[in-house]
DNA sequence: ACCTGAACACCGTTCAAGT
DNA sequence: ACCTGAACACCGTTCAAGT
């Protein structure tokens, strides 16, 4: 008779990578980034935190290096159906923030000084749509810095709730957002 | 005979908020955040560690809030003198920017929730300006957070170090800074 | 190959005690 | 009032050992 290979002898699935930033970004998520310890992250994944290193060489900063990795990540550029390149911008500005702010405890990693090739891939997908918008090269690297910088820095603004001027009266994140992003694209003309 | 007040029986200085806060932005900007550790605060004002919780009832949760007003306090708003509000703006985001680079260690905590009080002064003076330009309240709303928030963003980018897409050739941040707060200057006409 | 258990150096913080 | 010293619970990580 054969074992099945994804049951072991101990009766759960072995680890792997996947498996390990899931679980951490669940405790991120959950219960924010000061709690995200090994032990805790064992405790989670049914296996002392020691196992963790067997996959993880480089401990602890790998695994926030695999967070931001994940979080950081392009978002899935939309389909360059002709013309609407700018439209195609806002799009992918609206994705990347949903996505930054759905893993808001990650947010600090990513301006941490960590992992520098997380972004490289991001950049990319954003200057792809650009070109296929026929935006000369070096305005487009502008503007896709610009667009990230803001998106990245109104997110962390979002996330602190930053009060409005005098007044406590409650801020319409989503039409600010937009706003901003109409500011953004105006000059991009 | 009467004592020095500033020299106490042990020869040194007494402790004060302000020393202590000193103390820890030296070791962060010199070492990193990492290393800033409230025994390792304490050797650099030569006292024991605990003394510092005297005058941090909070613990290390005040100490990073400190840290976090002190860097991302409003800069000094440029003199204004008449007409030109829109170079005042792009004098307030250079300073900030300067200011952010100049403790970038300290940016992580600036994107964390901690202290929501630390930048409400900052979108106060931002505010102050726009208002000389007698931009209408609620552009000025939006304009004030898409500004900052591009600032902190662009500081985040220029920190990680992110790369060119593709080639690895390097990047002009001073320069790109600038190319990206005129395209946010230019949308809000 | 993959995981465990004990151990080490280091944290943040509390609390009673000193002056 | 201000600081110290010892103690506690908890970290990340190493390493020898198990299977």
């Amino acid at each position: 008779m054969v074992r099945q290979p994804s049951i072991n002898a101990q009766n759960r699935a072995p680890l792997s990578i996947e498996r390990i930033i899931d679980a951490a970004l669940r405790i991120v998520d959950g219960q924010g980034l000061s709690r995200l310890t090994m032990r805790r992250l064992g405790d989670a994944l049914e296996v002392e935190a020691m196992a963790i290193y067997h996959h993880l060489p480089r401990g602890k900063e790998q695994l926030l290096d695999g967070l931001v990795a994940h979080v950081a990540a392009a978002p899935a550029t939309p389909g360059g159906a002709g013309g609407a390149w700018r439209e195609d911008l806002r799009g992918w500005a609206r994705d990347y923030r949903t996505r930054l702010l759905a893993h808001a405890g990650v947010l600090p990693l990513v301006v941490t000084r960590r992992n520098p090739a997380a972004l490289t891939e991001t950049v990319v997908s954003l200057r792809e749509v650009m070109r296929r918008g026929a935006v000369p090269e070096d305005a487009a690297a502008v503007a896709a810095h610009a667009l990230l910088g803001y998106v990245i820095g109104h997110a962390a603004l979002e996330v602190r709730g930053t009060a409005e001027d005098g007044a406590d009266r409650a801020v319409d994140w989503d039409a600010r957002f937009d706003a901003g992003l109409d500011l953004l694209l105006t000059g991009a003309g």
